[in-house]
RNA sequence: UCCCCGGUAGCUCAGCUGGUAGAGCGGGUGACUGUUAAUCACUAGGUCGGCGGUUCAAGCCCGUCCCGGGGAGCCA
């Protein structure tokens, strides 16, 4: 007897009349005192569970009548046209073996109801086994698979740069140290300050925070290439989109430009959600009954539509001119806080929207500087309901520029030579973007924490499981 | 880091101007049923986040700390 995937058996993948095993654990019982038990059974293949019925003349039909959610099973029988409604296929069970008891039911966790999500993060270990969080982490696979198959088919290559770094490229106050020095007992130099020489490393060494200059390396070789691996930010924010651990994808491009960079970011977001829809609809019709109403309906208007593009001095006029009371001011040199940036997405082009060519002063020092000699060529790509999703650039690819821009955010320069080296040897221009890959996964689902679209979410004050 | 909200049964919450606790869901038992968020009856289950204070009396008022959530900043 072979067993099966629940999603084939759903999916008309095997003939009724076919004997059948099936593993899994046990959703909900409902006894018949006719003499039988309905089993709604999952194993995670797909979002729906198969029902078994099992009758009393199965040998361990005491037990079965115990079986609670959580138990784990493996079920014989035969796979046959169901007499009731709600499903095409049932299984009868010709045997059910329990492999795991609920220890306690009175005190198991996930119960056959809803749950907050606050709950359900402290339970992070089991809510995997909940509708929601099993939905989303087979939207989440998909989606991951989704950007390698992206990239694949578009000669790229996949470059792993590394976790550990010593290089504060983003500037400094928002790393986590990493060292095996003893904590109790510093090394200290003649000044009295910690001696890192003495460090693992030889010196200070952080998470990091970014592959972004790492992969430039690649892309001034190899011409197309992306990073995605996790990403380290020990910045002390309480909000719906930040994690001290995630996710982040960052491709890189030479001989291209801020619009390829832009371009390259609509294509690719465009192809995930396409997976997603294609691959995932049981899912995301979940989602969209029970977490967002307009889940489906937001991705295939954003793969049908293009993403509008828009200069940071024109989106500085239309906030200007939009009638809207802000928080913050809207002036030449800020930033455009969370306000204006959801705003412009939601209300004023009420699609994805790309916001280029900021001023240079609020931007890093590795972005290129515009002919105008006051802006750079970066970019943010602003969602609904999220903000930002993306922040991308063209690189500076002139020394002399790139030197300049350094001094200017009081960068040393020796740190960074073999950096700058890239623009000494053969420089091109290059662009590249880099994503949140939680954020996405949260404008796809419509999860609105992205504590709940990552199995384990690091925050400040917990890094539980 | 700043501002706001919350912490009462396994879960979700109610609890009035202070008088030492309630419901629904979930669990258990029973009835009923090709059921499917089943239905009905009965039942068990609580150091009211911690510590201190006010009071004859604190879930409720005051102080403080801890934890959770939301918003801001920072960003992806």
């Amino acid at each position: 007897m072979q067993t099966h995937a629940i999603k084939k058996l759903l999916n008309g993948q095997v003939d009724t009349g076919e004997s059948v095993e099936i593993k899994g654990w046990i959703r909900t019982t409902r006894d018949s005192k006719g003499g039988f038990s309905f089993l709604v059974v999952h194993d995670g293949s797909c979002f729906d569970g198969i029902q078994v019925v099992a009758n009393n003349e199965l040998p361990n039909y005491a037990d079965i009548l115990k079986l609670f959610t959580g138990c784990s099973v493996i079920i014989q029988g035969e796979l046959v046209e169901s007499g009731g409604k709600g499903q095409s296929v049932e299984i009868h069970a010709q045997s059910v073996e329990v492999v795991g008891w609920v220890e306690n039911p009175d005190t198991y966790p996930v119960q056959p109801k809803r749950h907050t999500m606050e709950f359900l993060r402290e339970v992070a270990h089991l809510r995997p086994r909940t509708n929601t969080f099993s939905a989303m982490l087979r939207v989440r696979n998909t989606m991951a698979q989704a950007v390698h198959q992206y990239f694949s088919q578009n000669g790229y290559f996949w470059l792993h740069t590394p976790i550990i770094t010593a290089s504060d490229c983003e500037g400094a106050g928002d790393l986590f140290r990493v060292s095996t020095l003893d904590m109790m007992n510093l090394p200290k130099d003649d000044k009295g300050n910690i001696d890192y020489s003495q460090d693992f490393f030889g010196k200070e060494a952080y998470l990091t925070v970014s592959g972004q200059l790492n992969a430039e390396t690649y892309a001034c070789a190899l011409s197309k290439v992306y990073t995605f691996g996790p990403t380290f930010r020990a910045e002390n924010s309480h909000t719906q989109r930040h994690l001290a651990e995630f996710w982040m994808i960052e491709p890189e491009v030479a001989f291209a430009d801020l619009n390829d960079a832009a371009q390259l970011g609509e294509d690719f977001l465009k192809f995930v959600v396409k997976q997603v829809l294609a691959n995932n609809m049981d899912d995301m019709k979940f989602f969209n009954s029970f977490v967002d109403k307009t889940a489906i309906q937001r991705l295939e208007t954003l793969c049908d539509d293009s993403f509008e593009r828009v200069n940071y001095a024109d989106a500085l006029d239309i906030l200007k001119h939009s009638g809207e009371q802000f928080e913050y001011p809207v002036e030449w040199g800020l930033d455009l806080q969370t306000e204006h940036e959801r705003f412009l997405t939601e209300k004023h082009f009420k699609k994805p929207t790309v916001v280029m060519n900021y001023p240079e002063e609020i931007k890093p020092f590795y972005m290129r500087m515009n002919d105008d000699g006051k802006t750079v060529a970066a970019m943010d790509v602003l969602v609904p309901g999220i903000g930002e999703i993306m922040g991308g650039a063209q690189r500076e690819e002139r020394l002399d520029y790139l030197l300049n821009r350094m001094e200017q955010h009081g960068l040393d320069e020796n740190e960074y030579k073999w950096y700058t080296d890239l623009r000494r040897y053969g420089t091109v221009p290059h662009a590249g973007f880099g994503a949140g890959f939680e954020r996405l996964v949260s404008y796809v689902t419509g999860l609105s924490n992205v504590r709940d679209v990552i199995p384990f979410p690091r925050t400040p004050g917990t890094a539980k499981f």
